[in-house]
DNA sequence: CGGCCGATTATCT
DNA sequence: GATAATCGGCCGG
């Protein structure tokens, strides 16, 4: 398994979007590696992508997507949620791949413990939040280099899809964004009857 | 099982 | 002062 690189990062939203699916996101937590697939995606593409922060120009918050490629975006939102992006596309071009979903695969019973309450039930990191607490990720990991080891949080690259396995919808949540960003099919995920859960 | 609604606070107007 | 890239509980069928 090898760490996705800077160059994996400076592309469009829309590339990394679908070329995440299949990579592994990793967060060593006390020495300990949690991992999972990851299973669905979103892209957010530019200050006149009006379902993106950045539409909003730039702020404190949304200067990171600002920077250069391969950081992590983390904010928080609805007053209790978490929620993880990568930069994406070269520094001055605001975008960013929100990360929606992973299949459990390394450190479980740790991932167990930073969300115990729904802890491996069905769907228990299908959310953008729930894997964000099943990984124990928060404000503190907001603009950590994804494509350094140290700061304990990155993507290895994994397997392809083939695109026959790939689905792409309208992105969540975005229900007061006017069109045609409302319904512009920027998720990916990764169809059902791909995965084999145990 | 599906749909509605309250929680709770950072960020921007 | 309003709003939010969501989740989980509770309700009704």
């Amino acid at each position: 398994m090898s760490i996705n690189q800077r160059d994996f990062y400076a592309r469009p939203a829309l590339a990394v979007a679908r070329d995440l699916l299949g990579c592994r996101l990793v967060r060593v937590q006390s020495g300990k590696r949690l991992a999972g697939l990851i299973l669905e995606t979103e892209a957010y593409q530019g200050e006149e992508d009006l379902g993106c922060h950045a539409s909003a120009g730039l702020t404190p918050r949304t200067s990171v997507m600002y920077g250069p490629p391969g950081y992590a975006y983390v904010y928080f939102t609805y007053g209790m949620h978490w929620l993880l992006n990568a930069v994406t596309d070269q520094a001055g071009t605001p975008a960013a791949v929100l990360i929606r979903a992973i299949l459990p695969l390394e450190g479980t019973t740790a991932m167990a413990k930073n969300r115990p309450y729904r802890a491996l039930q069905p769907g228990w990191t299908d959310g953008p939040a729930k894997l964000t607490q099943a990984l124990g990720i928060d404000g503190i990991f907001n603009r950590v280099d994804l494509c350094d080891r140290s700061d304990g949080l990155y993507i290895e690259s994994g397997e392809r899809w083939a695109d026959a396995m790939i689905e792409q919808t309208p992105r969540v949540g975005l229900n007061s964004v006017p069109e045609p960003w409302r319904s512009i099919p920027w998720r990916f995920l990764v169809q059902k009857g791909a995965i084999d859960v145990g």
